[in-house]
DNA sequence: CTAATGACGTATC
DNA sequence: CGATACGCCATTA
């Protein structure tokens, strides 16, 4: 891997992030332990090996736009994988008030004992 | 070392 | 809601 900051922390995060949920860049910065650094996860996920199967995909910005511009291969492909897990995505935009990742106690834990 | 960059975020207008 | 500006910070040039 690009050698290693917090990249493996920040792809836990994303990994424990539940299907049919979403959870944007600073909410998985913070959760990671990395308060401000959105962008970070962000390159994280851009130079994450595709063999780990990341959940990049439920990734977006903090107003529920998806990260890539609409009408872009990659834009309309996380839609659709959203889109097959119950995630309704509108003008390229996901209903953070139904669809945001609300972690438990319990989920936090798991990733901690992980 | 300085400058530019980016799958971001918040505040303004 | 859209367009700008600025802040943040690791990485790259």
């Amino acid at each position: 891997m690009a050698r290693n900051p917090h990249y493996t922390q920040i792809w836990q995060t994303v990994c424990a992030i539940p299907a049919g949920k979403v959870a944007s860049y600073g909410q998985i910065a913070d959760l990671a332990g990395l308060p401000g650094r959105a962008r970070l996860v962000g390159k994280s996920l851009g130079v994450a090996p595709k063999e780990m199967n990341l959940p990049w995909f439920r990734v977006l910005r903090s107003s529920g736009q998806l990260a890539f511009a609409a009408g872009s291969e990659q834009a309309l492909n996380q839609a659709g994988l959203l889109q097959e897990e119950n995630v309704v995505v509108l003008r390229n935009r996901v209903k953070l008030a139904e669809f945001q990742w609300k972690p438990t106690l319990d989920e936090m834990l798991w990733k901690l004992n992980h």
